[in-house]
DNA sequence: ACCGAAGTGGATAAGCCTTTCCGGTTGGTA
DNA sequence: TACCAACCGGAAAGGCTTATCCACTTCGGT
């Protein structure tokens, strides 16, 4: 994945850059303009282009083991013996990382066009929530009509929350988070309005992308 | 409210003005340009700027009606005999409100620089919530720990799903809304995570506010 | 019909943003 | 030590944004 090659400053200046990217990002989210992350990075924004060329790139590079985070949490849930709390752990811990992380929050509702990458890992998260839905159904502990893509408006939702809310009240997420999850369990009180489909919220997904690269590149 | 004395060209500008803002904000949300505006209004920039010498005045003229209906709200809600129905019927409202307008729903949750006289609007929905709290409490149907702070946090849940979804799966609050609602009946399954306060949430959407004038939005 | 105040719109300022260019500096090999 | 490719950082290009300036036009009372 590394370049082989990069002379001993530049591969420390390289170094530099993702942990002040990891910083910044986290702070401010995708938003942060390139030359916050050269400041605090401690080098010229030229050298920040040079090591990666384009913004998106070095989104990529910095969100990379967040994603693998991600993909990851859907397997230990689905290690999780008891199916029910299985599920709520894992969309803790999903939503925890997007209330430490406001760029990763940005990263997995698409606030931002994502690399192909993070498209992957997210979509591989994808595949493992709808086995772990499918299990705590036959458990007969989640809801009949929940769909997955619920899960992802949960992600939504919960990203509105943590960024409206910042760190002046860091915990609010988990106020919002825990009353969708009763609402989640088996068996429902009533009907729901109808889920979004699938291809939906993905065109959502992707549009919003779009938009946002047409409003801050370029 | 409106300058008593302008010439008629200039009153007709104005109400283009007025018009096309409502357009392009419900559309793009407050990131819109005033560039955008005066196109959609076909007058020039520095029409559109002599009328309202900034931005943040061109959202609260085109926001004080929206606000004031979500300040009606609350009194229509409080009028319900059925204390739950009148709860959930306003939930649905503002959340209605937010999905219709992307700008409403910016200006409810701060994301934007907020006038004063909406400022006023907004206090005084939250004081008609605590009545409309109270009441469904009282009646036994909703959960004791619930709290104002919660319907707030319904705001920016929805906000985010609606900014999400945009108008490709424009129907996807209804779902979480919906979710969130069931989970707000009396008895409570269990109990929550502590609300936030009242302060921090106020402070976190002022400082949101505040970051918003210096970036950029959306 | 005239005339001044009021109104108009395009050019422009000043400030962000991402990205590129270029002259000076340095790592590491011979 | 001496060399040069690789690397560096700041300046600048070109794109957005909000907001202002100024030469020209139009309204509306006389």
């Amino acid at each position: 994945m590394n370049s082989p090659c990069l002379r001993s400053d530049a591969e420390r200046n390289r170094a530099r850059i993702i942990a002040a990217a990891r910083t910044v990002f986290a702070r401010d989210g995708l938003g942060a303009s390139m030359a916050s992350v050269a400041r605090e990075a401690e080098v010229g924004i030229a050298t920040l282009f040079r090591r990666f060329p384009t913004k998106e790139e070095l989104v990529a590079a910095v969100f990379a083991d967040r994603m693998d985070a991600y993909a990851r949490a859907v397997a230990v849930a689905l290690e999780d013996p008891d199916p029910w709390h299985g599920l709520v752990g894992y969309i803790e811990t999903v939503c925890e990382m997007q209330a430490a992380d406001s760029g990763f929050a940005d990263v997995l509702t698409m606030t931002f066009p994502a690399a192909k990458c993070l498209e992957d890992r997210r979509r591989e998260g994808y595949e493992g929530i709808v086995r772990l839905i499918d299990r705590a159904k036959a458990a007969g502990s989640l809801r009949e009509d929940f769909t997955p893509e619920d899960l992802v408006l949960v992600y939504m939702a919960n990203a509105g929350v943590v960024n409206a809310t910042g760190d002046a009240a860091p915990d609010s997420w988990r106020r919002v988070v825990a009353l969708l999850i009763e609402s989640f369990r088996a068996p429902g009180r009533g009907p729901l309005p109808d889920a979004p489909e699938p291809r939906a919220i993905y065109r959502a997904m992707l549009r919003a992308g779009q938009a946002c690269r047409g409003a801050q590149e370029r």
